[in-house]
DNA sequence: AATGTTTTTTAGATTTGCCTAAATTTAAAA
DNA sequence: TTTTAAATTTAGGCAAATCTAAAAAACATT
């Protein structure tokens, strides 16, 4: 089967949405696609036509196995552009996201899957969020602020909010980048600073500098 | 501006059209997209209002330079996505026109301006079609079947239609391949054969063979 | 439990891109 | 030049995806 962009675009948003919420209302998808609630309805009396969706009127819906699949298909396509876009074509991760926005609703398979091989088969895409691989599996990595991560779990740096020149500065000087692997050694309750260990040593960062920074760890289940 | 994909193939369509012809009519463009007469007809009247066209009723039509320029446009993603696929993904010749399809309607102009320098400023797709630069210029390269090469014209191999195994032998055995420079150095009307001059020698090859090797060669204005 | 508020759905339109069938214009032939 | 044939356009409709406004259902609160 294909689906049109509108279509790929209410899975892919479901999934996200109920990623947390395990079931999704007409208001909340309406108001993250910018669009009106009537129109989610019409949507969603279609997607549970082709068996997308499970729908009861009144009382929310959430991704069948199919619908699941073609979302996660979406998402990959979504990601592997991304990485493309970051990785070879050297645009800044802010960027990529928009224009993976389009390239996302290509349809050919053999297009998505040479891509992938052709990028290594990379697992996270610019913004740490994991690559989901041809057969539909996710890994099961967590993205955080560093001032959340527990004490003890190895972790990788995988975005800095906040690009001013300040921040840049401290990062350098601390040895920080895209890619450091670090662990929560201690924490202070006193001022929440932190104490890091990573390659070149242990370090202590404060509470502002950690909300900035997202590491991405795999989750163990 | 933006335009739709359907827009976009139209313009692009009328361009390939009016390249031979001059004018186009309703009815040869309906055949060549696969539409029907009244929808290019609408079709028409749009592009008319928003003066991408040139339009008097029932007296076809033709690009205007605001037109000319969005065609140019859209060949020239079309053309740097086949080479993508075919130097960075592997496909073949045969395969990239479908999926450069969908390709060309992504719209971000950094994107494809990146693609292009990634590419190392390609001239010429796979199928040996020029590839239009930033500004719109289209370099004059002609391609067409060895057989119908002029004498004394320097020219390249870049393409084999029919890929059986008995063509494949004898162009080996003729040291000849894609990217092989030639130049036709006589015509015997007699068996329609062919004397050419390649880097390793002169070589005799057969009318059959020559109607199925495509050469191009930049015409000099 | 009754009432009011919020959420969701229905009803009725609009736009884009397409269709078929009928009418119109142009071009060709007798 | 009149008639016929071919090409083109108009008329009227349909499906997808959206909208606003009104109706219906669910929920929350006295």
């Amino acid at each position: 089967m294909n689906y049109s962009s509108s279509e790929e675009n209410y899975l892919k948003t479901i999934f996200h949405l109920q990623e947390t919420d395990g079931t999704v209302t007409t208001n909340v998808l309406a108001q993250k696609l910018g669009t009106s609630a009537a129109s989610v309805t019409d949507m969603m009396k279609k997607l549970a036509n082709k068996k997308l969706i499970n729908y009861k009127r009144y009382h929310g819906f959430s991704l069948s196995n199919e619908g699941k699949k073609i979302a996660i298909l979406v998402i990959r396509r979504h990601r592997l552009w991304e990485y493309f876009l970051s990785e070879k074509l050297k645009f800044g991760w802010e960027e990529v996201h928009q224009i993976a926005e389009e390239l996302e609703h290509v349809s050919s398979k053999k297009l998505i899957d040479r891509l992938d091989e052709y990028l290594g088969f990379p697992s996270v895409d610019p913004h740490g969020d994991p690559i989901p691989d041809q057969k539909g599996r996710i890994r099961n990595v967590k993205k955080i602020p560093l001032d959340q991560l527990p004490p003890q779990q190895q972790a990788e740096v995988c975005q800095v909010t906040n690009q001013s020149d300040e921040i840049l500065e401290l990062l350098v000087h601390k040895n920080i980048s895209i890619g450091t692997k670090l662990e929560v050694k201690k924490y202070f309750p006193f001022d929440h600073s932190l104490e890091l260990k990573i390659k070149s040593g242990t370090i202590t960062i404060s509470e502002q500098l950690a909300k900035n920074i997202f590491v991405r760890y795999e989750q163990t289940i």
